[in-house]
DNA sequence: CTTTGCCTTGACGCCAAGGGCAAGGTTTAC
DNA sequence: GTAAACCTTGCCCTTGGCGTCAAGGCAAAG
């Protein structure tokens, strides 16, 4: 099939799929007038790849899958490396979790330390007078 | 004090506080010879802004604070406009980590489906002799 | 007097993951 | 035969928050 039709199918785009390309993601035979042919096995990597990023993994981080798929395995987490991927990823997470949770308290701190003082509303800048 | 004296206090960069400047955020006096003189306010303010930045606002987060401070008043969140941009970052944020779990989810679920099926690990790219 | 070291403005670079457009070649359908 | 729909490459644009020169002006110390 052509990029039109692979996009289609995995519900991307041709520019994000040339961009796949551009980045050693993914390759694509040459038809003779010079338009991109896929196959099936191309369409599985790009549907890996596109899950993998809805799952949160950038699209360097879903560079072990592919790999892991083109040395032939049925999917992109059968590799040592992928498994090390979700692995680091999800410590990451987990450690935006945290922090993320940190935020949250510093802002409901925050905000119930401003509520206890409020002299009311602020009638900043009436000099703004830009005519 | 001077821009390199007030990015050291703040443990900012002089690039920052430049920044800042044409963000509107901050404005200097200037010395007979150009150069920015800042007071203790300007401090106040850019303390303000990098505490509120590590906290995850953005810099346009920060602004009606700069605001509130430049009203007059001894802290930023002392303005109707500033407790908004609290329970709006909070709202962020609490979608923010609810997204996160998801995606945790997703990695823990495709981490353990991996882990179910591991027939070794992946020797890949053999050919990859750079002598 | 010269060397540092601070300061000024301006302009380009960077990161991710493509989007958008131009200018042209191809193929397909009417 | 020609217009629509597809394909090609290439180049600049986006968002945030600055970093990194570049080229030059001032200031204090030796």
């Amino acid at each position: 099939m052509r990029i039109g039709e692979l996009a289609a199918r995995t519900g991307t785009t041709t520019r994000a799929l040339r961009f796949y390309e551009t980045q050693g993601l993914l390759d694509a035979r040459r038809a003779s007038n010079g338009y991109r042919e896929y196959d099936e096995d191309d369409y599985r990597l790009v549907s890996e790849i596109l899950t993998l990023q809805a799952v949160g993994l950038s699209l360097e981080d879903t560079r072990p899958f592919v790999e892991c798929l083109r040395a032939g395995h049925e999917t992109g987490d059968s590799c040592a490396d992928s498994i090390e991927v979700y692995q680091r990823k999800l410590a990451e997470v987990d450690a935006f979790l945290a922090r993320l949770n940190d935020v949250r308290e510093g802002l409901l701190a925050k905000l119930a330390g401003a509520l206890k003082t409020p002299p009311g509303p602020c009638v900043v800048v009436p000099e703004k007078e830009e005519s």
